[in-house]
Order: structure tokens, then sequence, then C-alpha cells
DNA sequence: CGTATCCTGACC
DNA sequence: GGTCAGGATACG
């Protein structure tokens, strides 16, 4: 269920699980992974140790105390189950890595998308991210550099894991909102003014949702993502929902005119 | 830039 | 049976 802040304790939880302790197994459980990491490929992680656990962006490293690092990344609907070595593996387990003593890291999810890969020492990794959105080199006027260079609508810019990293759709249509600009505004031609506006708007929605949960309660209180026909929570405007590059985007057509 | 594609489940 | 899904990428 992953953007950054959900990405953020997914992290919290798998480091908790797995930092210190060592592998004694490591399964493939599904084709459309197995074409990324094979199952010999990841028997191989077999005796290693996890030093540490780190979030980039939306994907997720685990570094190995043989300086290897097994790279996850879960899409539109991965998820960890953390779990015992005896239990019954949870519906959709696509992954799983077992530990010394006991513990089991389950990669669980329904669609299958979820990405897992393992490098090796010295790999140079290259993830294609921008800087995260609490970087403090994060200024409005280095924003406005990144989008100054890009084409089209704000909205698809902003899932541009090469301009701000971990930004996600929920959080994209969220922020411009609270920043009062129109999802369809040309990114290239943003004032500096509604920039410095979209930069804290990104950075609120991004903290608010950070540290809790994914609950309904969460969900409820978005302002228009997945509120098609709604009333917008400012001027009462039925909230529309439109479709860019392939992806929803809700907005308030009169907050967010141009 | 938009579109299709990877996958599978939920819902109309 | 069609549409949609919180992501990313290859392609035209």
């Amino acid at each position: 269920m992953p953007e950054l802040p959900e990405v953020e304790s997914a992290v919290a939880r798998l480091r908790q699980a797995t930092v210190g302790k060592t592998i004694v197994a490591a399964r493939v459980l599904h084709p459309a992974l197995q074409r990324r990491l094979s199952q010999r490929k990841a028997g191989t992680l077999r005796g290693a140790r996890v030093v540490s656990v780190t979030r980039r962006g939306k994907h997720q490293l685990l570094a190995l105390d043989d300086g290897r690092t097994v790279h996850a990344h879960f899409r539109m609907t991965g998820d960890w189950t953390i779990d015992h070595v005896d239990d019954p593996l949870p519906r959709f387990a696509r992954a799983s890595l077992s530990f010394d003593d006991g513990t089991r890291v389950v990669l669980d999810d329904p669609r299958a998308l979820s990405t897992l890969e393992v490098h090796a020492k010295n790999a140079n990794v290259d993830l294609g991210l921008g800087p995260e959105p609490d970087d403090p080199a994060l200024t409005a006027d280095a924003l406005k550099a990144a989008l100054e260079r890009k084409r089209g609508p704000i909205k698809p810019v902003l899932l541009d894991q090469r301009v701000i990293a971990g930004l996600g759709n929920i959080y994209a249509a969220e922020a411009l909102w609270h920043a009062r600009i129109s999802p369809a505004a040309p990114a290239a031609s943003l004032p500096q003014k509604r920039i410095a506006a979209l930069l804290r708007a990104i950075r609120k929605v991004i903290a608010r949702a950070t540290g809790a949960r994914y609950t309904d309660d969460d969900v409820s209180k978005l302002a228009v993502y997945d509120r098609e026909g709604l009333p917008c929570r400012r001027c009462g405007t039925p909230i529309e929902r439109v479709v860019q590059a392939g992806r929803s985007t809700y907005f308030c057509p009169t907050c967010q005119a141009d």
C-alpha cells in the first residue's frame, strides 16, 4: 500500500524484524518475480546477515554483511507480512526470507507487481531518484529549475521520481489542492510563488501521513483523492476526476482553476 | 507527451 | 464482462 509514508512504515517494520539476523532461506514464489530474481540467485542469500535497512524514495534497501544489497519495491500493492517460519504462508505470498531466529518476512502482494532484486557488492545501482521531499537542498528555486525542464501538466510531472522521490498519485493530487494549483497547469511555467506554495504543500501532506498508519480514518481525511462528486472541503464545489498520463487525478475546478 | 503493459482482485 | 487500482517503464 505504498506511497512514501507507507514505505517508511514498512521499512521500520522490516528493520525491526531483520537487522542483525542471518538469512537461512530465501524463496521466490511467483513466476513474474522469478524473472527478476531467480530462485537460484535468491538461494545465495543464505548465510548473509542483515546490517541495515534503509529507504530511498519508495525503494527499500537491505544491506548485507557480505556487501550485497537486497532491493525491494512494492509498486502498487506490495507489503511485508512478518510472521514465523512455521506459519502458513499468506494468500498472496510472492517471496519470503527466513531468519535464524524463526522470523519470516513475506512479500505479500495480490497483483504481483512488486520487484525484488539482489545487487552484487559494489554494484552501481542507479535508482533514478530526485531529492527526498524533506531534503533541505530541495528549495523552491531548485524545484523551479527541475520543473522548467519538463513539458506538460504539473500533475504527471510530480509523479516523475526524478523530480521528487517518493511522491505518488494520492499525495500529488493532495498537494496540488492545498497549493491551489490546477493539475493541468504547465509545469514549466509555474511562477516561483506557486512553486514555493507547492513545495510547502508537498511537505505538509507527506509529513501528516508519515508516522500514521494508512487507515480508513486517514483516507477519509484526504482533501480530494477518491472524492469525485463530493464537495470540496474549501468551497463546496463538487470534486472532479480526470485522467492524466493514465492515472486518475482528483481536483476542485474552482479552487484549482489555473 | 500519452499509451500499453506487467499482474490480480474487487466491484459495478 | 468491463473498469479500476496508491507504480514504473518501454515505446511511438
